[in-house]
DNA sequence: CTGTTAGCGCGTTCAA
DNA sequence: TTGAACGCGCTAACAG
């Protein structure tokens, strides 16, 4: 009879009498660190691992060892495939290093957010990543907000974790950088190249520096050309699908005039707002065949008036992207690399965290590069 | 001068001292099951927290506990909708629970789904939830390791874990069901009532039950209106995007006849089946206009050649469904709400645990829905 | 190289 | 009610 209410798991200390030796020799044999015991020993505690199933109590090891092997995720939402994709690069690569991924979500909330963090320092874990919702909103709640979080963040590091941002540089972490301010000013310029000239945009609301650095991009790319955006012509909305839907329906409403092309700052928006298009009557652009890219910009609108067509381009090339027609211009983002990224320069700036503290924390930035498809075909 | 390499942490201990009570008594206050302590006392221990910015140590809580408040998840693709819409439901619902929750990614490999679970009891969660990639395949490997990962989770649930699947209940431990079979059966139904009768399909490998639950819900549902779906018209595929692009580049290479339909086991690669077709000239039917579903099932194929139109069903309703065009036909499964149920039938399942072991485990079921919509019109 | 002994941070029993 | 002491499972000194 086993005791009742047991955890009943298989400690180290009954993996040591089954084989016969001290509970040191055990914790040396199977972790060992260094190979400081006789091969016969540690043989005969494997196999009692192994016979009696043990599997190594990971709290345990956090508690004695002072560190665990836990890396905290917290992104804005699980669901978007802007932060599903990096977080499987974090996953992945956190896994290539024994590290253990714990999830946490936003819903795109800063005080969320700074609750999470308090609530995610429990585990002691060795980083923090955080990923999207870094906003630039100077006014009294946020910016309290953001203060809390960097103290928050800062006891963190002072405790020996490390933090590690992904995205903008916005505060003084450790970042993996993603240029969304050129990423978008190519965009801008190509899309020029491809005959456009009047221009909308789908933005984000002012704070979320993902959205300002992208529509600021994508002015500045035109005014390269001596093209502007007009102000009356960039909608706000919510910085996911239904936003997207809703600023078209927004600019639909005003009116498109003489519009060519929507810019939406992100590709979720950018496919709610092909479908809000789409209902309206304005028809996408539609290459047919299976010739390449741009080959026939054929369209009829199936309701017989003559709609205007509108072409759109969005930004971080979601699988999605692919699959919408026409298949939506957009500006890659390495997402699982982003990723992968974050983990690796935790664990670098962990090496040299002894070293000096100089002021930012260490980056490495993700190259952009802009991807040209049907949904702007050559006028 | 603080200690080096401190982990720097307040302890429990520093509180206690600090607000000139006992380490017991702090502990109580802070944590107190019970409300076993001076009011008075209460206050200076919480105050003397925030003053030092006490933050439990949770893996310590654990130790001496006994228990930890994690869950593991165990999916196949986090980068998959389907799975970032269970793990969004899952996360939030855990989180209300006061849980945390610790993610894993099997990438579609029974073996390293064994080995995830091995690791993962290393955490000592209170859950272990596994969505995806059952399989029934009697043949030697899968078979051996189906049997490994039983004897893990059966060694796990006997520490007083409480495993949970999603999908089918295929092994004996509680299950969040949802029914493939009688969703595609229906979803057949509705297809064959809109004027289909003539069928392809693509499908996931035999081993995979969702997918062979769906198939054979499809064929019974048209069956029972006499319509048949020839073998030779059913493809095998990854169970992903690309998998269903393949299978359409592979129907359509071996010919598709008469085929009015394709039905895809799933949204995503329904979604890529779609681009396949489009790029080969079987233009999807488009209903422009504001109108409803179905009105204007018109097409042009901008090659000019005449090319049969094909209509397409998928099954989940992922959130892309709506944005493809046309908009794609599906089963609704209610992605967040699995795993919301999974949580909660976990906690549920752990207060009746002391009960009997009623050997299959406890099960709950969530319902689906056909939707209809432009890619398959009536016809 | 091995065993003994201290802790790690915290919950919980047991007296007081 | 409170505090002292012990134990959780494990690692890391410390001697042997």
């Amino acid at each position: 009879m086993r005791p009742q209410h047991s955890t009943s798991g298989v400690t180290l200390n009954d993996v040591a009498r089954e084989a016969g030796v001290s509970l040191a020799t055990a914790s040396r044999s199977i972790n060992g660190s260094d190979r400081k015991v006789n091969a016969e020993y540690r043989q005969r505690v494997l196999d009692a691992a192994a016979r009696l199933g043990y599997i190594p109590n990971l709290s345990a090891q956090a508690v004695a060892k002072g560190s665990t092997s836990t890396v905290a995720l917290v992104v804005s939402d699980i669901a978007d495939p802007y932060f599903s994709g990096i977080a499987s690069g974090v996953i992945d690569e956190a896994d290539a290093h024994g590290l253990i991924v714990t999830m946490a979500v936003t819903e795109r909330s800063a005080a969320r957010e700074l609750q999470l963090v308090r609530t995610l320092r429990g585990q002691r874990p060795r980083f923090i990543i955080l990923v999207g919702s870094r906003s630039a909103d100077a006014s009294g709640d946020v910016a309290h907000a953001q203060a809390a979080l960097v103290a928050e963040l800062d006891a963190f590091e002072a405790g020996g974790g490390r933090v590690v941002m992904i995205s903008q540089q916005e505060l003084p972490y450790a970042t993996v950088l993603l240029d969304n301010y050129s990423g978008a000013r190519d965009l801008a310029k190509q899309l020029v190249a491809r005959g456009y000239r009047r221009f909308a945009a789908i933005a984000g609301h002012d704070t979320l520096l993902t959205s300002s650095d992208r529509l600021r991009g994508f002015r500045d790319g035109l005014a390269d050309d001596g093209i502007t955006l007009p102000d009356d012509r960039v909608v706000r909305a919510e910085f996911t699908r239904n936003g997207g839907y809703d600023g078209a329906r927004e600019l639909i409403a005003a009116g498109l005039g003489d519009t060519q092309l929507v810019f939406a700052v992100n590709d979720v928006m950018a496919v709610g707002a092909m479908s809000a298009l789409r209902e309206a009557g304005h028809t996408q652009v539609f290459a047919g065949g299976v010739g390449g890219a741009g080959s026939g910009a054929v369209a009829s609108d199936a309701s017989g008036r003559s709609k205007q067509l509108i072409a759109i381009a969005g930004f971080d090339d979601i699988p999605t992207a692919l699959d919408v027609s026409p298949a939506l211009t957009t500006v890659r983002v390495p997402l699982e690399e982003l990723g992968r990224r974050a983990i690796r320069l935790a664990l670098a700036d962990a090496g040299a965290a002894a070293g000096a503290d100089t002021g930012q924390g260490a980056t490495t930035s993700v190259g952009t590069s802009v991807i040209l498809r049907e949904s702007t075909p050559a006028i």
